[in-house]
DNA sequence: CTGATGACTGATA
DNA sequence: CTATCAGCCATCA
Protein backbone atom coordinates (compact mmCIF):
# COMPACT_ATOMS: atom_id res chain seq x y z
CA UNK A 1 0.00 0.00 0.00
CA UNK A 2 1.08 3.40 -0.50
CA UNK A 3 1.60 6.06 1.61
CA UNK A 4 0.64 9.16 1.60
CA UNK A 5 2.89 11.86 1.81
CA UNK A 6 2.29 14.98 4.61
CA UNK A 7 1.00 16.96 1.53
CA UNK A 8 -1.56 14.60 0.76
CA UNK A 9 -2.95 14.09 4.00
CA UNK A 10 -2.98 17.76 4.84
CA UNK A 11 -5.10 18.32 1.55
CA UNK A 12 -7.09 15.21 2.61
CA UNK A 13 -7.93 16.68 5.59
CA UNK A 14 -8.89 19.88 4.15
CA UNK A 15 -11.59 18.43 1.74
CA UNK A 16 -13.09 16.62 4.51
CA UNK A 17 -14.24 19.48 5.90
CA UNK A 18 -18.02 19.51 5.53
CA UNK A 19 -19.73 22.27 3.61
CA UNK A 20 -20.75 25.48 6.04
CA UNK A 21 -17.87 24.36 8.35
CA UNK A 22 -14.59 25.28 9.41
CA UNK A 23 -11.50 24.01 10.83
CA UNK A 24 -8.22 26.20 12.46
CA UNK A 25 -4.91 24.87 10.99
CA UNK A 26 -3.58 23.23 13.89
CA UNK A 27 -6.62 21.12 13.94
CA UNK A 28 -6.11 20.13 10.15
CA UNK A 29 -2.41 19.40 11.11
CA UNK A 30 -3.76 16.75 13.53
CA UNK A 31 -6.27 15.55 11.99
CA UNK A 32 -3.63 14.83 9.04
CA UNK A 33 -2.00 12.75 11.80
CA UNK A 34 0.72 15.67 11.75
CA UNK A 35 0.46 17.47 15.20
CA UNK A 36 2.33 20.45 15.92
CA UNK A 37 2.45 21.04 11.70
CA UNK A 38 -0.25 24.07 11.55
CA UNK A 39 2.97 26.18 9.90
CA UNK A 40 3.33 23.33 7.46
CA UNK A 41 -0.92 23.35 6.51
CA UNK A 42 -0.35 27.38 5.47
CA UNK A 43 2.45 26.81 3.54
CA UNK A 44 0.58 24.06 1.53
CA UNK A 45 -2.16 26.44 1.04
CA UNK A 46 -0.76 29.33 -0.17
CA UNK A 47 0.91 27.28 -2.72
CA UNK A 48 -1.71 25.03 -3.54
CA UNK A 49 -3.93 26.08 -6.61
CA UNK A 50 -6.87 23.17 -6.49
CA UNK A 51 -10.09 25.65 -6.99
CA UNK A 52 -11.92 22.38 -6.15
CA UNK A 53 -9.63 22.84 -2.45
CA UNK A 54 -12.35 24.34 0.59
CA UNK A 55 -9.45 26.15 1.45
CA UNK A 56 -11.76 28.88 3.38
CA UNK A 57 -12.69 27.08 5.33
CA UNK A 58 -10.01 26.89 7.10
CA UNK A 59 -9.23 29.64 9.61
CA UNK A 60 -6.57 30.10 12.72
CA UNK A 61 -7.09 29.01 15.89
CA UNK A 62 -8.81 32.10 17.13
CA UNK A 63 -11.36 31.63 14.70
CA UNK A 64 -9.98 34.42 12.37
CA UNK A 65 -9.12 34.53 9.30
CA UNK A 66 -5.57 34.49 8.77
CA UNK A 67 -5.37 37.06 5.71
CA UNK A 68 -5.90 40.84 7.65
CA UNK A 69 -8.43 42.60 7.10
CA UNK A 70 -9.03 44.23 3.79
CA UNK A 71 -6.75 42.32 1.90
CA UNK A 72 -7.82 40.51 -1.18
CA UNK A 73 -7.42 37.09 0.11
CA UNK A 74 -9.48 38.36 3.33
CA UNK A 75 -12.58 39.55 1.27
CA UNK A 76 -12.39 36.59 -1.04
CA UNK A 77 -12.30 34.05 2.12
CA UNK A 78 -15.36 36.07 3.15
CA UNK A 79 -17.24 35.70 0.99
CA UNK A 80 -16.78 32.27 -0.01
CA UNK A 81 -17.69 31.27 3.77
CA UNK A 82 -21.09 33.83 3.44
CA UNK A 83 -22.00 31.82 0.41
CA UNK A 84 -21.63 28.74 2.61
CA UNK A 85 -23.92 30.35 5.55
CA UNK A 86 -21.44 30.90 7.43
CA UNK A 87 -21.29 34.19 9.09
CA UNK A 88 -18.06 36.70 9.14
CA UNK A 89 -18.23 39.52 11.17
CA UNK A 90 -15.01 41.79 11.35
CA UNK A 91 -12.73 38.60 10.44
CA UNK A 92 -14.27 36.99 12.77
CA UNK A 93 -15.75 33.72 12.02
CA UNK A 94 -19.24 32.70 14.01
CA UNK A 95 -21.10 29.57 13.02
CA UNK A 96 -24.80 29.60 12.53
CA UNK A 97 -25.83 26.80 14.71
CA UNK A 98 -24.15 25.13 17.39
CA UNK A 99 -21.19 23.96 15.28
CA UNK A 100 -17.97 25.87 16.15
CA UNK A 101 -14.31 24.77 16.87
CA UNK A 102 -15.24 24.65 20.76
CA UNK A 103 -17.96 21.61 19.08
CA UNK A 104 -14.98 20.04 17.36
CA UNK A 105 -12.91 19.79 20.57
CA UNK A 106 -15.60 18.75 22.85
CA UNK A 107 -16.10 15.67 20.99
CA UNK A 108 -13.99 13.30 21.76
CA UNK A 109 -12.11 10.95 18.90
C1' DC B 1 25.79 25.50 10.15
C1' DT B 2 23.24 30.09 11.21
C1' DG B 3 19.60 33.35 10.56
C1' DA B 4 15.29 35.01 8.38
C1' DT B 5 10.53 34.12 7.07
C1' DG B 6 5.63 32.76 7.24
C1' DA B 7 -2.33 31.81 5.30
C1' DC B 8 0.54 29.56 13.12
C1' DT B 9 -0.27 28.88 18.51
C1' DG B 10 -0.42 29.58 23.37
C1' DA B 11 0.80 32.25 27.34
C1' DT B 12 1.11 36.62 29.48
C1' DA B 13 0.32 41.59 30.50
C1' DC C 1 -10.82 43.13 24.20
C1' DT C 2 -5.72 44.12 22.01
C1' DA C 3 -0.56 43.83 22.05
C1' DT C 4 3.85 41.28 22.77
C1' DC C 5 6.61 37.50 23.17
C1' DA C 6 8.53 32.99 22.82
C1' DG C 7 8.03 28.54 20.73
C1' DC C 8 7.54 25.58 16.87
C1' DC C 9 8.20 23.63 11.99
C1' DA C 10 9.64 23.59 7.08
C1' DT C 11 12.18 26.02 3.68
C1' DC C 12 15.61 29.00 1.73
C1' DA C 13 19.71 32.35 1.35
Amino acid sequence: MVELSAVDKILAAIRAIPRGQVAGYGHIAQRAGLPGRARMVARILSENADPKLPWHRVLRSDGRIAFPEGSKGHREQSQRLRAEGVIVEKGRVRLPRELDLDAELWRPR
